[in-house]
This record gives structure tokens, sequence and C-alpha cells, in this order.
DNA sequence: CGCCCAGTTGAGGACACTCAATAGCGGTGG
DNA sequence: CCACCGCTATTGAGTGTCCTCAACTGGGCG
């Protein structure tokens, strides 16, 4: 397992001010004029497939807001088997847990490429004095996080293999937006639904010869979302 | 299932200055003046058991406190099952989603006899713009909700019926210190750590059988913390 | 070309689910 | 006071799903 890379720290060549997912980050909804103090100290960091941004119990006095990527929360048990709690996509804040002075409580780890913007929290804390504004913007991150928590407790724990696949297929590869994401590997998705690979390949195929699901690799091509939906129910 | 007890409202007796919870609880930390202006709409409610403190997707403008007694957080799933996500117990908040304007996400029922403080969402954000410290102690609510929540994850939804089982004793029943919880039923027990009420049934009787465990009624008696803590892990 | 890793497929067995019958408990009413 | 009802917990038998272990396939890369 990879170190966090550090090598990976890039001093932002972009404030805030223009950052690609500014609308629906952190920071959206201050002023321009809000930014004035907050030069210095916020980083961008670039991570590579298995690469950690920080692991569990680790302390931390930075949180990060994910600009772009696909990063796994990954929690293990006592046996060295490993679960995946949550899943981080564009926008969403990590590591709030150092705001309140606990280490993190999970990995994160990168599941593609990411762009990550990383925030100390004396930042936070400054700019929370003037505008306390940003701390709705920052109990909403919280609330996002929890209702993210919950759902995958009862669509992933629940239900056969076959519900449990179709559920991540509908959330993950064939939304109803774009935003398809890659299928990565079957340890992973194993890891999330709580099934072993050989289940999860077992029952991909499955989809696949009842022409539910066309796929190229890890990219699904196609799929029929009616039929996947009445999966995931549980109607048949 | 019963209604809202709305007849259950009491206006408090005791102002939230000389709460019982009032240290572990949400307002703890702020000064005694910081309370002059919140006489009025703070009220206190008793619930008793198979009562609802409110329901999935209703919205409201309150949030909670639990001063004392058990509540269980239900979310459903489509073939009508029930799925428990997480128990809360004295100290903990209920319904901090109202803050930021969001419908209540899961059917938040009474365990056991329950004392609740119900706080206006517009207390708080008057008292926030005075006191910027009470932010930092609901980030910090909301950061337990999310830890319990993963931990809950990983530890009920992962491993043999007979790990969860132990797990879930070693949570509620037999903790390291007092406040033994009553077993609740088999039904309730089932629906936390996703297995049938059969199951749980068979696997607590096995763990009677090996004396492991004594119990007269809801009530453990004694139980054998080591044994259990290695089953939990998987040791045997 | 051949290695290595990820995915697929197969056979067998364990574990938990389903359905069903029984036991225990508390409450109600005769 | 006892008989009966209803609900919950317990136990049993049989089945199905998923796990385990193992072999095989295919693509990527040195």
């Amino acid at each position: 397992m990879k170190p966090i890379s550090l090598q990976a720290i890039w001093l932002s060549e972009t404030k805030c001010r223009s950052c690609a997912v500014r609308n629906s980050a952190l920071f959206s909804g201050l002023e321009e004029a809000d930014f004035r103090h907050i030069h210095p100290p916020i980083k961008d960091l670039a991570l590579v497939p298995p690469d950690a941004l920080y692991r569990m119990s680790q302390r931390g006095s930075t949180l990060f807001t994910l600009r772009g990527g696909v990063m796994k929360l990954v929690q293990y048990l006592p046996d060295g088997s490993q679960r995946i709690v949550r899943l981080l996509r564009d926008g969403d804040a990590l590591g709030l847990e150092a705001l309140v002075g606990q280490p993190y409580q999970q990995d994160a780890i990168a599941l593609t490429d990411c762009e990550i913007c990383a925030i100390p929290v004396e930042v936070i804390e400054q700019l929370g004095r003037e505008q306390p504004r940003l701390y709705r913007e920052l109990m909403t991150r919280w609330q996002q996080a929890l209702s993210d928590a919950d759902a995958w407790l009862t669509e992933f724990t629940t239900g056969t293999a076959r519900q449990r696949v179709a559920r991540l297929l509908l959330r993950l590869a064939c939304p109803e937006q774009d935003s398809h994401l890659p299928l990565f590997g079957r340890e992973d998705i194993g890891a999330m639904v709580g099934l072993t690979t050989e289940t999860v390949s077992r029952t991909i195929a499955e989809l696949r010869r009842q022409g539910l699901l066309r796929d190229r690799g890890a990219n699904v091509q196609e799929c029929n979302r009616e039929m996947l939906r009445r999966i995931a129910d549980g109607e048949e």
C-alpha cells in the first residue's frame, strides 16, 4: 500500500475564485471580498488511483474538497477485510472531522485520478468569524455525508446479491443523468455491497447474459434501467 | 402505527439552565447569560415506546436533544422491510437536518420511555449569531452522528450472525461501564444487525447454552465480555 | 513470448432464510 | 381465580443463496 504521495502537492495556480467546482463547493455563496484574506495556504493536490489522501486515526488539521474524480472511504475489520462506507465525488467534502479536532475516521483512497483542494482548519475558522454563513454551508456538507451514509447502509447491506448489485449499477454506472462512472474492480464492488468478488462477478455476468447490461471492460455501455429498478426493488 | 403524540408536549418547568444532561448536551459550554433570550420556545416532550418523534420526509423546523431514554432511527425499503440505521441515547441530537432546511430522513421512534427537549431552529440561529461557539458544538454533534453511522455499518452488516449478535451485545447490553440497555424485541435486534428474528433468537439461545450470557426476560444479567469479544472479532 | 493480475466459471458445503409448529407470558373477561 | 386469547420468543425441518477453494481464461506489460 502506497504512502500518501506528498510529492503530489502543488501550490495552486488558480485561486478559489476561479475554482472549477466553485458553485457546488464549500465556498459557494461567499463574496469576492471574503477571499482577500486567504491567498496563502490553500493548496491543490493531485492523486492517482491507489493513493491515499489520509489514513484512519491520523490527526490532521486540513479538510478537503474533491474538485474532480472519485474517492472511497474505507474502514477495516479486525480480521483484515475491508468495507467501503462511502464514495465521494465532485464537490464532496472530506476530512470534516479535522474541524472538530478528531482524527480521520477512515482511509480516503483515490479510485480515479483526483483533483483535491486542501484547506487548513485555521482558514475556515478565520473565515467563519467574519462570515457565519460559512457554517451553514459546512453543516449542509455534514448532513450530506450523513444522508449518504444512511442511504448506503439501507441500499447495500440488504437484499439478495442481485438486488444489491442492481442498486449499485443504478447509482454508479447507469444514473439518470450522464456522469456514468466506470465499474472499478470487482474487489471494490464487493467491498461496497458486502459480497465476495466471485459473487459479484457471477451476478454481473448473469445480468449481461439476460441483456440488461452491456459493457466494454470497465465502462458500461448501456443498461436497462427499468429492469434494474425492478430487480433492485425485489420485484423479481 | 401510532401518530406523533402531540398530547405529550409539555411546556418545560425546568429551563435549560437546570437540564439534567446540560453538560453533555447541545448547550454545554454556553454562559448563563446566553440563555436570557430563549425563555419562551423550548419545550419538553415525553414519549412512550412505540411513539414516533417525527416521520421520514416530514418537514420540520425543530431539532431535538434526547435527555433520557433510547430511540431508533428507521429507514424502510421498497419491499416494506425496515432497517435501523442508528440508535440514540442520552445527550444525542436528533433532527439536525431541520437546521439546513431538509426534511427528516428517517422515522424516529422511541424504544423506551423518552424525555426530549425540542428546540426551534430559529432559537439556534439567533443564538448562533451571538455565540459562534454554538456552531462548533453543532458540528461536533454531526460528526458524532456520522461516526456512529459508519461504525454501525461496519459492525452490524459484516460477518456471521454470531459475530453480529456478539457485537450488538457488547455495545448495548454488556458495555464496559454500567448503562446496560434492555435487549428490546427480537424484531428490533434483527433490524439492527440485518438478520431475521428466528436467526437472532437461535443465536442468542446458543450463546445462553454456552454460558456466555444469562438474562431474565429482556434484561441481561451477566455476560462473558472476553468471550464475546473473541466471537465478535471472528476468532472462533 | 511469457508472466502476472483481474476476472470468470465450477463444484461442494455452510449458513441463514422460509415456513410451520410449539412454548411461554401477560392481560382480559367470564 | 382460572380459562382463554394474542403476542412474542423458541425450536424444527427443508431449502436456497452465498461463500470457499480451486481451476481456468484473457488482457496488459515487461
